[in-house]
DNA sequence: CTGCACATGTAAGTAGTTACATGATTAG
DNA sequence: CTAATCATGTAACTACTTACATGTGCAG
């Protein structure tokens, strides 16, 4: 049960239905929680009969009708409980870092594919990078930043939210640089068409 | 099916236990993909019957026998399949984000316990990267990294420790930095005490 | 003679993923 | 009238974690 603190911590903010649970699980929480839309409907009926959270329906006339979730009290000891116990290592899993680890090993062409892969990576982080940037932005109001983290709140959703962009520009650095170079030393398959 | 990718790649180097490999795995291999020994022990044996990899005995007379792994030509065309493949996102959970998500919700006591995580984290960090670095030296003998990068082999494992000791910078800073702000605005347990 | 590092496994339980299914409403 | 977004779920499967079990040889 490990799922479940990352959803109660998700839906301090505000209240969310799952389906916009899914999106906030797929931009900023996925920076530090990873969990498919399937999951989150699961975990939130399960905390819901547990009394974590409370769920309500809401109406909506031009769109399906949705049920939002808030925290009880009891998520809230729950939460606070977790926070009391070590946390357990945190856990990454980067099928592209393993390709790249094996580069030494593979044909040209599944090469080229590593490299476009990376390619497209770099391209995903970098719109990361400015959705994080609006997200701070817009957290700290119109505090600089360096009141907002004296003074500000929440500070929770900013703190992990400044880890999440660091994490993102470090990616972007990674996949171009590592792009560039396996490029440069493997050549591309258009550079020896070319050459041909 | 995704661990036993990371366990060919990592087998690629050289021979390995599951013994080893477990400790490889707590370190370096740690940084794109985790696993806990039991994983390793199971994963190696479906390889080997799946013909992935090959195992032998080694006997050892100062210390219990062991067997040691060797990646076939069929893993390694499974690798090449691998790459071929476009990589699933990367999943990251991390406990420690979701306490600091929570932070402005929690009690004092549960803050400070966070706060204390968060300093030994740091200090892990520190030790990964102190690793890291050493491992780069080892792989690059006594070419300078620019030249290795451009010459050098293996370049995977040594683009994969970049990217590792890149991400436990990020983690020292921010386990160091956050640490310090929130010790700053919640106070310490002790300040209290000193002040009354 | 105790504890630690080495070395490998089985079995049971929990968590996560994938495939499938359904249906409303709006925009083009 | 078709695709996209919104909205939620069930069921089957796969992967991962945890607890337990066993044994060697060395160092203090």
């Amino acid at each position: 049960m490990a799922l479940r603190h990352a959803v109660l911590a998700a839906l301090l903010d505000g209240e969310y239905s799952g389906y916009q649970l899914a999106k906030i699980f797929d931009l900023s929480v996925s920076n530090f929680w990873h969990a498919v839309p399937q999951q989150l409907y699961s975990e939130l009926s399960r905390l819901e009969t547990e009394g974590l959270i409370r769920g309500r329906q809401i109406i909506q006339h031009d769109r399906p009708n949705k049920r939002v979730y808030t925290v009880t009290q009891a998520g809230v000891d729950e939460l606070e409980r977790f926070a009391l116990t070590p946390a357990k290592p945190g856990i990454i899993r980067e099928n592209l870092l393993v390709m790249v680890q094996a580069v030494d090993h593979i044909s040209h062409a599944a090469a080229d594919s590593v490299i476009a892969q990376l390619e497209d990576r770099a391209v995903a982080a970098a719109a990361k990078i400015g959705v994080f940037e609006h997200t701070l932005k817009h957290l700290r109001g119109d505090l600089d930043e360096e009141t907002f983290l004296r003074t500000g709140s929440p500070l929770g959703p900013y703190l992990t939210c400044l880890r999440g962009r660091r994490f993102e520009q470090e990616n972007y650095e990674w996949f171009t640089s590592t792009a560039r170079l396996l490029r440069g030393r493997t050549g591309t398959q258009a550079e020896e068409d070319e050459a041909s």
